[in-house]
DNA sequence: CATCCTGGGTCACTATTGGGAACTGTGGAA
DNA sequence: TTCCACAGTTCCCAATAGTGACCCAGGATG
C-alpha cells in the first residue's frame, strides 16, 4: 500500500488488449481491486437504480430486494469513497439522506447497462446451457450410483 | 420457486430501460441471478484469460494470481453450467483438461472488456476520490473525537 | 519391485463475510 | 410521557470463501 499505486509500467493503452489481462490477473493490480468493487451484487444494483433519480436510504432498501440494512451501508459507503455516489445529508428530524450518482458513476451506468443487457438477451441460452449440463450429470451420477 | 420464474410479466425489451430496473432489483429475478453469477471476481478474471487461448487447469491457476485450486473448480464449474466455458478434458495420465470459451463466452468477453476499459480510464480518478474521502472522514473524526 | 511424481480434482477444516435483530439519537406527534 | 420516524451502528451467528491435506492412475526412476 505504502509504494504502490504505480500504474505506468509496460501496459501502455494503445498495445494489443493481450497483455492487459497479465497485468489485471495480478493479485496487487489496481485495477482488478477497483472491479472486484464495482463487480459485485449489490452495487451494480445500487448504481441502477440510482440512475433513474436521486433516492433516500429506505427507498434504495425497500427497491433493492433483499438486502440487508447493514450492506446497503456498506455498499453506500463504498461508492460514496469511491466517488460514485453523492451522500447529501439533510440536518432534519428525523434525518433525510439523499443518494445520487456523480458524474462518474453516470458513466459507469452505462457500461453496467451493457451487462445487464447482455445478460437479458443471453438468459434464456443461459437456462437452456444449465437444464442441459444438469441432465448430463444427472446421468453420470447415475451411471456411477449404479 | 414452484410458481417462481415468470419472466413475461410486463417489461418487453422495447420499453425506456426504466421498468426494467424495477424487475431486475427483485430477488427472485433470473437476470440478477446470472448478474450475481457472471459479476465474479473470478469469473471475470477466468473469462477474461480465456478469451486470449484455451488454458489448462493448472495455467489457470498460475495466471489468476491469489485464486484457491478449490475456487478456481467452482468457478470453472459454474461458468461450464451457464454455458460459457467448454472443458475438454483428455484420459490421459497424468489428466489433461483444457478450458476455452464458448461463442456465448466469447460474446461475454465483449461486454466484460468494456467494464475494464471503463475502469482503466477512471482508476485515477477513483484513486483521488478515495483520499479525498479518506482525508475527510479522517478530519470528521478528529473533531468527533477532540 | 517399490517409490515418487504429475495434474486435476475432492474433502475436511478454518477465516471471513453477510444477514437479522436490537440499539441509538433527536424532535415532533399522540 | 411514551411513541414514532429515519438512518444508521453494533453484536451475534450462519453461510460462504478460502486453505491444506489427501486421492487417483500410470509412467519414470532407482
Amino acid at each position: 500500500m505504502e509504494e504502490g499505486t504505480s500504474q505506468e509500467p509496460g501496459y501502455c493503452e494503445g498495445t494489443e488488449d493481450f497483455d492487459v489481462w497479465q497485468w489485471h490477473s495480478r493479485a496487487d493490480c489496481e485495477v482488478r481491486q477497483i472491479l472486484d468493487r464495482i463487480a459485485d451484487k449489490w452495487s451494480l444494483l445500487v448504481i441502477a437504480l440510482l440512475e433513474r433519480r436521486s433516492l433516500r436510504f429506505s427507498e434504495l432498501r425497500k427497491e433493492v430486494e433483499g438486502i440487508s440494512q447493514r450492506m446497503l451501508t456498506v455498499t453506500l459507503r463504498q461508492l460514496e469513497r469511491d466517488g460514485l455516489v453523492k451522500r447529501k445529508a439533510y440536518p432534519v428530524v428525523p434525518p433525510r439522506v439523499d443518494y445520487e450518482l456523480t458524474d462518474m458513476g453516470c458513466t459507469l451506468h452505462e457500461t453496467i447497462k451493457a451487462l445487464v443487457t447482455w445478460t437479458e438477451e443471453h438468459q434464456t441460452a443461459i437456462a437452456a446451457a444449465r437444464a442441459a449440463y444438469d441432465e448430463r450429470t444427472a446421468k453420470e451420477r447415475e451411471l456411477l450410483g449404479q
